[in-house]
Parts: structure tokens; C-alpha cells; sequence
DNA sequence: ATTAATTTTTAGGCAAGGCTAAAAAATAAT
DNA sequence: ATTATTTTTTAGCCTTGCCTAAAAATTAAT
């Protein structure tokens, strides 16, 4: 059997490869853990070979780290939406709720809600559900920050967090699948002013880093 | 936070209590551990008084451990209501999946399911769920080992601890709410012969043990 | 009432997964 | 090219929960 320590620390290597290389000191803040526990624990998931680890380095996941990965960040996404779906949770709930039960769910249990939620592709923020084989749906989408003045764009997908920053993204009106056009943006990470749903919005830095975007063609079907 | 392995003892005391003392052994068997860690563990758990616990004589839980014990029957009975009722298990494989959850779900979890399955009382099996102020559910029950030919009763409950049981018990009819008439009893633990649906059906002591029914009024409406 | 059998506890260990404090390595700054 | 700073690793310790083997207590049997 496969720990529940060992599934967060695989899932949040693997999650952080993204960005750059994943230090000891970067999975010890994201884990709430001392560093020498880090330490301690990466030689032991080494010799479990669920991942290359090479002293003062860095570390990589083997192709069976990136399996288990992939499995429970699966779970994970399909219970935010189970509970979103069919248990009406707000989505500034799902994620701590996830975050347990990803661990405690049978293959019987994954598969069911699999099935009653219609085989989704992507989580209550938009996040892209890994498919039972581990192929990950693709969406293009760029963040928030990158956008400029006129650019006219749909909320694919926010952060899952943080959920008082979700709660106040509902609170004005940000959530998935709204259309806003961006008014104007001030530099050095400035401030953006949006138009969402007939109200102009101010949206600052620490916000917009949580939105990610993609383009809506102004006349969709003709271009299609 | 309490742990799992806390849960796990504190529940199978609980529901030791009926049949006799509960001994270092008894719970060492039923956790398949060894005695030596029960000791141990009963130490632990009388130090955090959730047991009162007296060297080579027994034990017996506090108020504090017996709020804890409900709970998790509580959750463990919700969840198996509700993985048969919303999920579609069958009642041999929510069990299982219980097990595991009972210990993870929140307490919001816990109340969604309770109001999606309309406050129930009884989980799949005819086992009384705990309120949350731990108040239990009475119905009048008796083993199937002790009706005597010519009763007509009802299934009202059934083990729920051996799936294969279970399996067996829905292939030959046996499932709750079923009304059976005894036809005969054989003396010593022998086998009883039923009439289930129109078929008739041994039943010997193995299976009759793990059955509870209530006796069946033949003119309920008339008699009520 | 002893002896025999059983049950329970003690003693000592082990693996997981944390911690702190100190040492060592790598990186940055003069 | 040193010195200073930051990062990482070592070393040693702790708790939880499990184990085995031996000792002690209880219960059963003669």
C-alpha cells in the first residue's frame, strides 16, 4: 500500500516541475514540512523508485511517480466536480474536501462518479481531469496578467487555492465561462480594468495571477 | 486530530459492548493485530479518556469515547446508504468503501448525504444510523435462529461483514423487507426450511445467524 | 491446593514521518 | 579568490502503531 504522505509528495513534485527546478526547500514550504524532513522522505521515495533523486540537485519523477501522480490528481479533480455537480458544494469548498478523500477512494468509487458526471475533462476551476491513462485534455489558455487593452476573452480557469479568493470571485462576478473584455491595464503589474457583465472591475495583480483566459472570436460561429 | 487507528478501536469496543466483557484478546482478534498492541493502544486511548481501562480486568469507554464511536457508525451507516441509494453499489460492496471514507468525510459531507437521503434511519443492511446527537433507532428485532415453524416474519436486518454472505443471501431471495415463513426447525442448530416468495429454501445455522426479522401481523392493517 | 493452560502485560525492536541543531555544500558578494 | 549567505544534508531524537519473545497474572483442571 501506497501512503497518504507519499501521494502528496508525489502529486506536489509533480505538480511543481512546471516551474523551473523543484528544490528540497520549494516541496518543504509547499508541504508545510521542515526541509531535512524532505530530505529524508526523497531518499526514501528514491529507493521506493518513484523518483530520481540526486544529492544538492534536484529531483524528477520516474515514469511510475508520474503514474501515481496522475492517478491522484484524477481523483482529486473528479471529486471537486462530483461535489460541485451532484452534492452542491460552492467551488471555494470542493478543494479541502477533495484533498482528503483523493487519498480514500476505491477504483469502484473513481469509476462511478467517472460515469454519473459524463465523463468530464475538466474540474469545477477548469482544471483538465488526466484521463484514466493519463493523457490530460488540453485547453490554450494564458493568464489574466498577460492581456491587454481591447482584448475581448472568456475565464477558462482559475486557481482552486484559495478559496476566500474564490469566494470573491464569484462575488464579482468572475467565474468560469464569463466573457470580459479588458478596458485597460497600467504597467509594472498594474492594475487591469475589465468590463464583466455590463460592470467595469478593477482587478489588481494578487487577482489576476489566479485567472487564466482564452480568446473569444467576436463572431464565433462564422469563423469557426 | 484523531487518528484512524484510534477510530478503528474505539468503534469495535463500542460494538463489542453487547456480547459480553470486552477483552485484550477479543479486540486483538478483531482487528487482527496482537495482543501486545491492543495493550499498548488501550494504554494510549485510557490516557486521552476515551476508555477506562484496569490491567487483566477489561474496558470500557467514556461518554468522550462513545460520542466518537457513534460518529464513526454514523458515517460508516450514511455512507453505505447512501453509495446503494445514489451510487447503485450493490449491498455486498459498500461495505468496503465505507470502511475507508467513514474516517475521511467532513462534517458537511456528512449532513449533504443525511438530507439527500431524506434523514434516514436505517442504512442498506437494517442497521439503525446513530443521530447526530447519538440517539439510535429502535426496531423490535429477533435472530432467524430463534423462530419456531408456523411464524411468518420479516427481514429487518442482515450482517453486513461478509460480502460473499451477502451475495448469497440476495441469489436466494433473502434481502430485506422479504416476509418468509418457517416451515420447520430442525433441533440442535439444525437447519430451518422457509418459504421465500413462493420457493422453499433451507437455511442452516451458518447463514440463519447472520438474518434478524420481526414478526409479520397476517392482518397488519386490520390489527394496527 | 497445586499444577497446567490461557490470557495479558512487559520489554525491546522496527518503520514511517515528523522535528531541531549542527555540519557541509552550493551560491552570491565583495 | 575569499568571505558571507543560503540551501541542503546529517545526526540524533520523538511519536504512532505495529511486531516478537518472555514474564506475570488469571483461570481451569486435577
Amino acid at each position: 500500500m501506497i501512503s497518504q504522505a507519499t501521494e502528496d509528495y508525489i502529486k506536489i513534485i509533480y505538480k511543481m516541475k512546471g516551474n523551473g527546478t523543484v528544490t528540497t526547500n520549494s516541496i518543504a514550504k509547499a508541504l508545510n514540512v521542515t526541509s531535512a524532513s524532505v530530505t529524508n522522505m526523497l531518499k526514501r521515495l528514491a529507493e521506493m523508485r518513484l523518483l530520481k533523486y540526486t544529492s544538492y540537485k534536484g529531483v524528477k519523477l520516474t515514469k511510475a511517480g508520474e503514474k501515481i501522480a496522475l492517478e491522484v490528481i484524477r481523483h482529486h479533480r473528479l471529486i471537486e466536480l462530483y461535489l460541485s455537480e451532484i452534492m452542491g458544494y460552492t467551488w471555494d469548498e470542493v478543494h479541502d474536501e477533495a484533498e482528503r478523500l483523493e487519498h480514500h477512494i476505491s477504483e469502484q468509487f473513481e469509476e462511478k462518479i467517472f460515469n454519473m458526471l459524463g465523463s468530464p475533462e475538466f474540474d469545477p476551476h477548469g482544471a483538465p481531469i488526466p484521463s484514466k491513462n493519463g493523457d490530460i485534455p488540453k485547453n490554450e489558455i494564458s493568464p489574466l496578467t498577460d492581456c491587454a487593452p481591447g482584448d475581448y476573452v472568456r475565464i477558462e480557469r482559475v486557481s482552486d487555492a484559495d478559496p476566500e479568493m474564490l469566494r470573491y470571485l464569484s462575488e464579482i462576478g468572475l467565474v468560469l465561462m464569463v466573457e470580459i473584455k479588458i478596458l485597460s491595464k497600467e504597467p509594472f503589474n498594474g492594475p487591469l480594468t475589465v468590463n464583466v457583465g455590463g460592470t467595469e472591475r478593477m482587478i489588481w495583480d494578487e487577482v489576476a495571477k489566479n485567472i487564466y483566459v482564452a480568446p473569444v472570436l467576436s463572431n464565433d460561429k462564422v469563423e469557426a
